[in-house]
DNA sequence: CGCGGTTTTGATGATTGTCAACGCAGGTGG
DNA sequence: CCACCTGCGTTGACAATCATCAAAACCGCG
């Protein structure tokens, strides 16, 4: 059966067979959760301010964090790939910061938060792999931060494709040929705090000056090194060793 | 001696008599700490991409994190009060996020990075007191990025002034009578992704309207309820208990 | 007194948002 | 099979927000 290419197909999942320690401690963290499950795109696995006993590591699919206005706009906070562990920060208060969503379906697996404090006692490598999944989001949100507060439409635009780009590379996804990005121009949007019809015409200035085009639901860059010049670039937020 | 209203002499610290646990967390972290030391206003403390061995409690005084650009423009992640912890989730990778400078002079004690690993195993109320530091934090970062991304320059503005009196209040600090900001326009600028010009227009406006004054480093909210209103601010997400 | 940083204001321009319209593809139901 | 609907991408015209440039006033400080 032929892929219709519009259907979007992408499902990463990690594999990171190159990052021993890496593969290591999500080990660790997965040994704590249970039976993994599957959520269909369009369900909300969490609600923002929802009580939370279990943090989600995630396996495959595409989903997203955000957080909903009063008006009614929308702020993505954060795209978790797998490898990935949604709430971790919220460990503490126990209140999910942020709603998920899923883009397409999703595997997961709960790790309940009493099971990681348990374990933080009983193994240091448990902390700490812990830790390292805070420090990854909490960077990248940072990123994002600095994003939105100070990066022109085109270079935060430039930016996230190549977020994209990197941290999906850290998980053995091939991004040469392209990839492929489950993403409306809307939700792009709502990520980089700009109305819709504005990423359109960025889209079509980046494709215009052979940096990236996006058609499909698949990226693909033509020209990284001025992209990352016009992004302002460097990927040293996006902890991965 | 008579304080010259135009000198900055904001330095809160944290007395957190009401709320017994907390105090009792920030104890456990202290007792990791060494002795508390002081910097000078226009120190930096941190510098981003530093590699870091310990996290600072921070007791007295102003200071901000922050993000540079390769252009010099300059992106503010947050401002820690007494009772914060500036670099918590930065432990994992053991490189910092951002920089940190100082607004006033601040006393501060270093804590270790290895003792906190240490202690997460021995006592479990520890890996929590961190924890909790980093959810504070972490919601903090997320609410500045909702504000950069998806609220106009007025309401940015108003829910920023808002966060201030909301967490100094958390700490004892009384806003009722006005609270002293040592900032600069320029600084709250860097902080809500707008230009010195355009922040102090927007305070034009909040004082016009009769819900905000900022003059010789003093915010006084005159209208809270409206101001509120306008900002869309829920406190939500400054977890205090 | 003069200097440097900050606040304030006006005039102007660039960036981004809003409104409206159209095409296109897929899905649905007659 | 076709009419219809819906969601998404695309474009144009126009408006609002915010930035840039320039200049003056203010104030603390040396």
């Amino acid at each position: 059966m032929m892929a219709d290419p519009r259907k979007f197909t992408a499902t990463p999942s990690y594999a990171c067979g190159s990052r021993p320690w890496v593969e290591d401690e999500i080990g660790l963290l997965r040994a704590l959760s249970g039976h993994s499950r599957k959520a269909e795109a369009h369900q909300t696995l969490v609600y923002e301010n929802d009580a939370i006993s279990e943090v989600f590591l995630i396996h495959k699919g595409w989903s997203f964090a955000y957080r909903l206005l009063p008006n009614g706009s929308r702020q993505i906070i954060n795209f978790p790939l797998p490898g990935d562990i949604v709430g971790s920060s919220d460990t503490a208060s126990g209140r999910a910061s942020a709603s998920l969503e899923c883009l397409s379906d999703v595997i997961y697996s709960p790790i309940p938060i009493a099971a990681i404090r348990e374990a933080m006692t009983s193994d240091m490598r448990v902390g700490k792999a812990f830790l390292w999944m805070i420090n990854r989001t909490n960077s990248i949100t940072i990123e994002h931060l600095v994003n939105a507060g100070r990066r022109s439409a085109l270079a935060r635009t430039a930016h996230l494709v190549l977020e994209f780009a990197t941290r999906l590379s850290n998980i053995n996804v091939p991004i040469e040929q392209g990839f492929e990005l489950p993403f409306s121009q809307t939700l792009l949007a709502d990520a980089l705090g700009l109305t819709p019809i504005h990423v359109n015409r960025i889209f079509r200035q980046l494709r215009e000056d052979n940096l990236v085009t996006f058609k499909a639901g698949v990226i693909r860059i033509h020209d990284r090194k001025n992209l990352e010049k016009v992004a302002s670039f460097t990927p040293d937020y996006l902890i991965s060793d």
